[in-house]
DNA sequence: CCATGCGCCCATTGTAATACCGGTATTCTT
DNA sequence: AAGAATACCGGTATTACAATGGGCGCATGG
């Protein structure tokens, strides 16, 4: 196994993480904010739509930071997890 | 330009990341905490040793959880930056 | 002495993230 | 109507991550 593909679970984490962040960015525009963050506006954009499911966590962190989120709290928001029990 | 190469301050950060890590780690074992982590032991020593500089979110995330650390403390201390380098 | 366990290192492989391009659609303003 | 601004999408390119397997060294204890 080398590099496994996104697990769906991986993919509904990854939407509901742009949907926090969509939320959160309010009415600023995509370029400010990923000005701010020094990421690019694509990358953005991707990771809102929930089309990059699992970002660097640099890139998630300095939006956090420039969205005024707490990482614990991104965290347990996306992490809630439909139905997982442990393995 | 498409992808660039990781800069020196992420390489930095990277290493101050794992340093981290490892110190959380304590006594367990990589195994345990990889496993827990529901990570590759390789990855784990890959990311405490620095050689992989900007893991993805969720790993760090799920590492932080079993390891009982704030993501946000530990971006915290990983973005503090020593300012040193100049361009 | 030899086996076991732990950590480290290297090479390889497959997939994904990041970034730029061109094109499209919508909205608002002039 | 024309223009700018914003956001979406598909395609493409480049780099990096995640995981595997093998080998190595060093302890510990059988």
């Amino acid at each position: 196994m080398v590099r496994l593909p996104l697990t769906p679970e991986e993919i509904e984490r990854g939407q509901r993480l742009g949907s926090l962040l969509r939320l959160a960015r309010g009415e600023r525009s995509m370029f400010e904010v990923a000005l701010a963050a020094r990421v690019s506006p694509e990358t953005l954009r991707k990771i809102e739509t929930g089309r990059v499911a699992t970002p660097a966590f640099s890139t998630i962190a300095t939006l956090a930071q420039v969205l005024g989120l707490s990482l614990d709290e991104v965290w347990a928001q996306v992490s809630a997890a439909p139905a997982t029990s442990h393995r």
